[in-house]
DNA sequence: TCTGGGGTCCTAGGACCC
DNA sequence: TCTGGGGTCCTAGGACCC
């Protein structure tokens, strides 16, 4: 029997907004000089990374994450520009305040960039196109950035869209042409599709969205593993479950650092571990978290990596107790390697298995001085440092009191504006 | 001359339990 | 003596995203 209702079919209520060139066109707003030209946010001639490129850079091929020198070798013309990162984050934060104007249901899913669903704001602003256009208009006129917008039925189609959009334009997606606009894209357009998977495909034939869609989905778990063959497969089908989600907890904190290329000395292992064990405790802390699971990355020169993790007994926050942990690990990462001890390229440190602490239970106050380190603080003694120091440089600023940051080598290291810019919500 | 820092999720093997 | 099957947790590595 065939059904002859049509199901009625949502339109395209999903919305994802995209910051264009976030950083640099920030840069262009704040220094007319600057519009019109290539420059790179971050890095230089001689050191570090582009943190972002502007779009006159883009044409060049030059993108967020390349040497500075390869920036450069590219496009000589190119201009490097300091950050300015505690304006990235204002603005950002009153691009989200336009968007929630619209309606609450955005999700953030970084500093530039939202999905919204806007199913239940049309009957104020009008259908999903206009509201797109509106949103635009605004953000451009009272924020002064371009910004991208794509509408479609899913989360996965929206965000295609506003790829294809970019730069500073409005894709719209209607249901019935889902799969004339998908199938001619490529691979690489598609959420999880990254160089690896990218290449495999492609020893395969596969490049655009439609050869997936034409793939059996058993053929795809095969070639990309079961999880993400079968996401894959769904999402070219478009098929995507996925809802809006204004909030969401972080699952992991951490902090890590590039070092230039140094040996592995005690002191300057220790000395790192602890500035990052106390940046990542002390984000813990202020929301009352702790964690059981503690992970160290090395990375060695070639960027070869290793990590060592260890899960305790109960979650931890303070910062003598995850700089121990910590220093145990790292140790034991650099005792396993054979030959020649390597020179070290960065160090990190990550918490997981988070779970609520709240002020009363922090930091076992009882527990008793360690029978394998005497003198080291007791449980109680650690509570008493770490909360002094909260609330010291909650009163004076981060850098009245505590840990002296580890002097890098020169371009290795950003400010921790920067870093601030990249956390997730605890 | 292979380069930042914040994250998420998946896989595979092993330990351990019932 | 050596055998099944399912489930959970842990560890190490890796792909991917912004």
């Amino acid at each position: 029997m065939r059904v002859t209702q049509k199901q009625p079919r949502a339109g395209p209520t999903i919305l994802h907004a995209d910051l264009d060139a976030f950083y640099a066109s920030v840069e262009q707003l704040l220094d007319p000089a600057l519009r019109g030209r290539p420059i790179a946010v971050g890095g230089s001639a001689d050191g570090g990374v582009v943190l972002a490129a502007s779009y006159e850079a883009k044409a060049f091929g030059v993108h967020g994450g390349m040497p500075g020198w390869r920036a450069r070798r590219l496009c000589p013309a190119i201009r490097f520009v300091g950050g300015h990162f505690r304006e990235y984050q204002r603005l950002a934060d009153d691009v989200m305040t336009v968007l929630h104007d619209f309606t609450p249901a955005v999700e953030r899913i970084s500093i530039d960039e939202a999905f919204l669903d806007v199913s239940g704001a049309t009957h104020l602003f009008g259908p999903p196109t206009a509201i797109a256009q509106a949103l635009r208009q605004r953000v451009r006129t009272e924020v002064g950035l371009p910004i991208s917008v794509g509408a479609a039925r899913t989360k996965h189609l929206a965000k295609v869209a506003s790829q294809v959009a970019k730069p500073d334009g409005l894709v719209v997606v209607e249901p019935d042409d889902e799969h004339e606009f998908l199938a001619p894209l490529p691979v690489a357009l598609m959420w999880g599709v990254g160089p690896v998977a990218q290449q495999r495909l492609a020893e395969r034939g596969i490049r655009t969205i439609g050869d997936l869609a034409a793939t059996p989905s058993s053929a795809l778990e095969r070639l990309l593993g079961d999880a993400v063959g079968a996401k894959l497969s769904a999402l070219a089908h478009n098929e995507d479950p996925r809802r809006i989600v204004t909030s969401a907890r972080a699952r992991s904190v951490g902090a890590q650092s590039a070092l230039g290329r140094r040996m592995p000395e005690a002191e300057l292992v220790r000395r790192v571990l602890t500035h990052l064990a106390d940046r990542v405790a002390t984000r813990l802390r202020a929301k009352e978290r702790a964690g059981r699971t503690i992970t160290v990355r090395v990375r060695y020169t070639g960027m070869r990596a290793v990590t060592r993790s260890t899960t305790l007994g109960a979650a931890i926050s303070s910062t003598l107790s995850l700089t121990e942990v910590a220093e145990r690990l790292a140790w034991q990462a650099i005792g396993d390697e054979t030959g020649p001890t390597p020179e070290i390229t960065l160090l990190g440190i990550s918490v997981s298995n988070l779970e609520h602490q709240g002020v009363v239970q922090l930091e076992l106050p009882f527990q008793p001085e360690d029978p394998h380190r005497p003198g080291s603080p007791t449980g109680s003694a650690r509570w008493v440092v770490d909360r002094t120091v909260d609330a010291v440089r909650e009163k004076f600023g981060r850098h009245a009191v505590g840990y002296a940051p580890v002097e890098l080598a020169r371009g290795a290291g950003v400010p921790d504006e920067f870093r601030e810019l990249a956390e997730h919500d605890l």
